[in-house]
DNA sequence: CGTACTATTGAGCGACCTCAATTGGCGTGG
DNA sequence: CCACGCCAATTGAGGTCGCTCAATAGTACG
């Protein structure tokens, strides 16, 4: 949808999009994403060391568990998730990515990816080589700056899921999740109360850790209290006041 | 028990012990802290960049949260456990701490602490100026990528904690969150089937998405099942195969 | 030796899960 | 264009795990 460009939906790539090279300062997310702060000459090094913008499919994965860590991804458009799972097959997704968000980052300890990174629709992500970024970290002090806050931002997130699972209602997890999209969206200039649900309910489920059908009773109860109208994967809040109010 | 040194439980300090620089090059933790990995010269450069040890006593905090972020800190000897609350007292513990790990890193995201730093007994920690580690890792490229590998731990422990929390039983979170304990006890020298619970049952509850009772509950019927044997606040494991294998 | 806190154990209940049937949306092929 | 099949989402019934409330036992410390 938000790539026309791509028509053909189920063959081979006809045009070869994989070996576009980015620019981040012409980016419209610059301000969202790595370059976060940087002057002219260090985003045209950073551009440099960002290897090529690559489409993902839908289902498609970025890296998965125990993949050596080569490459970080900056979201350009779509949305991703990540989950971790048990050795019989019990996932927990552990977070959802959208556009001037980074993927990758859980690995740089180990050197080895501890989650699954997958694609929920079509999607643009830039590829940067780990190994080089840390380099250019090293020499621009912007930049080692923006990774350490980056993945101090992670941890906080981290958090408040735990905060979130550990701790609520199933009502109030939910409510909680759709808050937070509700702010997501609107950073990237959207509208804060017509959400688009790029997951599907069992993976809300396993973030939120509730059944599938939990999530589907409560959407249907949150409609029947009149805090928002469900139709398929569009949630339109109605009372984003109410729902601010009831998450204390 | 550790610090026999401090003999006056309550009163005000007799000696201060506050003003003791900190040494890395002469820690038995370094190669478990933030100096692994650096050579003498970067050693040096960081033992002047921290700036002393402290003494913190049971239930004194290292932050709160919302205070600003002025001090990362390195465990030296001691407990201590973070935890971030919801508005109506509701409780997580995101984490507890042993020697040779830092605190604090949660905050360089926002400048202002995300959670609640609390010693669960007496602990010698080490005070380390933010402003001043980022200027240092500027220059040190061992010390940038050491901060980075910790962010990065910090990641991949709160992963953990989610999966346990959200897609394990009660049985298996405890039990997880022994092997884990043994595990750590372990890389400190220590026994990896004595192990020593440095926090209270509501800690491990509250760490664990679990009620107190809870918990109490499955130390009993672990002990039944001839897991473990617990006596207050000392675990042994039994069966350190089994549990293993009992976890996937 | 008493006081206060922490841990254990029991009984009953409720939130959420599991299993199962039904409905709805969408693409594909006849 | 409609029928069919497939998958996602909704809804219902019943079960269970872990919580809450409450009483008792154990432990630390003055």
């Amino acid at each position: 949808m938000s790539d026309a460009s791509i028509s053909n939906k189920r063959g081979a790539a006809v045009i070869s999009f994989a070996s576009i090279k980015a620019a981040c300062k012409d980016c419209s997310l610059r301000e969202l994403c790595l370059p976060r702060g940087l002057d002219d000459r260090e985003l045209m090094a950073l551009d440099q060391t960002v290897k090529r913008r690559r489409i993902v499919r839908k289902g498609e994965h970025l890296y998965r568990m125990g993949d050596p860590l080569q490459l970080l991804y900056a979201i350009r458009s779509g949305a991703m998730k990540t989950s971790e799972l048990l050795g019989d097959g019990r996932i927990q997704v552990t977070g959802f990515q959208l556009p001037g968000e980074i993927l990758g980052i859980d690995a740089i300890d180990g050197d080895r990816h501890r989650c699954n990174a997958e694609a929920l629709e079509i999607s643009e992500v830039c590829e940067i080589p780990w190994v080089k970024l840390e380099e250019l970290a090293q020499r621009i002090g912007g930049l080692q700056h923006q990774l350490l806050r980056l993945m101090s931002g992670e941890i906080g997130r981290e958090g408040q899921l735990l905060l979130m699972i550990g701790k609520m209602s199933a009502d109030e997890r939910l409510l909680a999740c759709l808050y937070n999209f509700s702010q997501r969206q609107t950073r990237l200039g959207l509208s804060p109360t017509d959400i688009k649900l790029h997951m599907s309910r069992q993976d809300l489920g396993d973030y939120l850790g509730l059944a599938l059908e939990t999530v589907s009773r409560l959407f249907s109860r949150f409609q029947e209290e009149g805090l928002l109208t469900v139709r398929g994967k569009y949630v339109h809040l109605t009372n984003l006041e109410t729902i601010h109010t009831r998450l204390g």
